[in-house]
DNA sequence: AGGTATTCACATGAAACTATTCTCTGAGTTAGG
DNA sequence: TAACTCAGAGAATAGTTTCATGTGAATACCTGT
């Protein structure tokens, strides 16, 4: 009977929000700001579109949250919305290459294009260049234009090499009736430098970079958003300017510092306050911070987790440590849960991982005449080390 | 003392392998006409 | 004879293993003073 009064208790306090989904992190706002210039640019570029002739390929560069997705996304939905009136076959599509198990194989990329296109085709079984082919037939049934944007194409090409973009732009020679235009956006600043040169030339014949914001914009962009999504007077002054602060530290994440600003009100709300207050942003990083770890951490497999585990457990005795003790001891704790004891190569390959998501820190030193080695020291709060700790004995079953 | 050469303990890369999931094909089997 | 079944060949993928090669600097080993 206790939870019936705490969701009464709960009914009765009235939320912080107004519009919570106004924080999320898929919501599109109608007018986005200082990024007029980029997307009028994209409209420059896109427009022929409409006429159905085939734009010049578009490349987008730009920092996590810097408004790349946000602005192609909104210029697409304004042509869509344009075709749909004058009743021109233009199709758009996106996809988000860092999705797993969805796009982030070339089979698979082929796939969801066909799947976009109301047609489904096996998960596996098929060779690759007969999906390949479903999806010209489908395409070339009769004329369209396709605006393929593929978002984070950088995942896409550090799996598999660049085999796939060059197949992407050869879709075009293969076609009779339809065009297809592509759009990549990539975080990464320098990912055409590393690329097939005659998949640069033909993939970016239009470039554009997506400067971070800065600390003033990021306020500005927080306030609009925030007057919607919360009731008047519940953020308290300086609340956004420090959590603007947080972000611009960030090379000027907005989306990092609006999800910041929506779990500080999710903390506020469920601590019982009727203000947001700066503590409550602190709060919330580190919310932030290990939920994305715990999250991280959950989905990788059993031997990825002995392996954290061990070094949870050598952490303890001493600040940092090298590559060899952490497979020493994992090699027991193998034995004591009966997992097969994988090689030193896969360890290795394990620990920059870990590195990769920010769990551990790893620096490769050398120790001179007594060779070289990752120097592994954990880099996270004590509160997580423990949540973590809990979590991992719980899926490994340890006592 | 100063300069090279060694050497350690891994790092890093590429290719190949394994197990699993799934499709397609065609031979063999079955049931109905 | 058409429909059905079922084994076998072949793909894609994730996670590894195997083999090969690379590497930075503390030491060992010279060399000439």
């Amino acid at each position: 009977m206790k939870i019936i009064s705490f969701f009464e208790n709960f009914l009765k306090r009235d939320s912080l929000f107004k519009e919570k989904n106004i924080l999320s992190s898929s919501y599109t706002p109608e007018d986005i700001i200082f990024r007029e210039e980029q997307i009028q640019e994209i409209a420059n570029i896109l427009a022929p579109a409409l006429r159905l002739e085939k734009p010049s390929n578009v490349f987008i560069y730009g920092k996590t949250g810097t408004g790349k997705t946000l602005s192609v996304r909104h210029v697409l939905k304004s042509m869509l919305l344009l075709a749909e009136k004058n009743n021109l076959e233009l199709k758009t599509i996106y996809l988000n290459c860092k999705l797993k198990r969805v796009v982030d194989t070339e089979y698979r990329l082929v796939a969801q294009l066909i799947k976009e296109f109301g047609e489904e085709v096996p998960p596996t079984g098929l060779p690759t260049d007969e999906v390949y082919s479903t999806f010209y037939e489908l395409l070339d049934k009769k004329k369209i234009l396709l605006l393929l944007v593929l978002d984070e194409i950088d995942q896409l090409t550090k799996k598999m090499g660049d085999d796939i973009l060059y197949n992407l732009t050869r879709i075009n020679a293969e076609l009779h009736n339809s065009q297809v235009c592509l759009v990549g956006i990539s975080n990464n600043l320098v990912f055409a430098e590393n690329l097939d040169p005659r998949v640069k030339s033909s993939l970016s014949g239009e470039e554009l970079i997506f400067p971070p914001y800065n600390a003033l914009q990021i306020q500005d962009i927080l306030r609009k958003r925030a007057e919607i999504a919360f009731k008047p007077g519940v953020l308290l002054p300086g609340v956004v300017e420090k959590c603007a602060a947080y972000a611009a530290r960030e090379h000027g994440d907005a989306r990092r510092a609006i999800d910041l600003l929506r779990v500080a009100g999710e903390l506020a709300e469920r601590g019982g306050k009727l203000k947001i207050e700066i503590a409550h942003l602190d709060e919330a990083e580190k919310k932030v911070e290990s939920d994305k770890i715990i999250c991280a951490v959950t989905d990788q497999p059993k031997q990825f987790q002995t392996v954290l585990y061990a070094i949870l457990l050598l952490s303890p005795q001493k600040k940092n440590f090298f590559t060899g003790e952490i497979y020493d001891l994992y090699q027991e704790l193998c034995k004591k849960i009966k997992l097969n004891v994988l090689t030193q190569r896969r360890i290795s390959d394990i620990l920059a991982e870990l590195d990769m998501l920010g769990i551990i820190n790893a620096k490769i030193i050398s120790k001179g005449r007594y060779g070289r080695t990752r120097e592994v020291c954990l880099s996270l709060e004590e509160n997580i080390l423990l949540k973590l700790k809990e979590l991992l004995e719980k899926s490994l079953n340890l006592s």
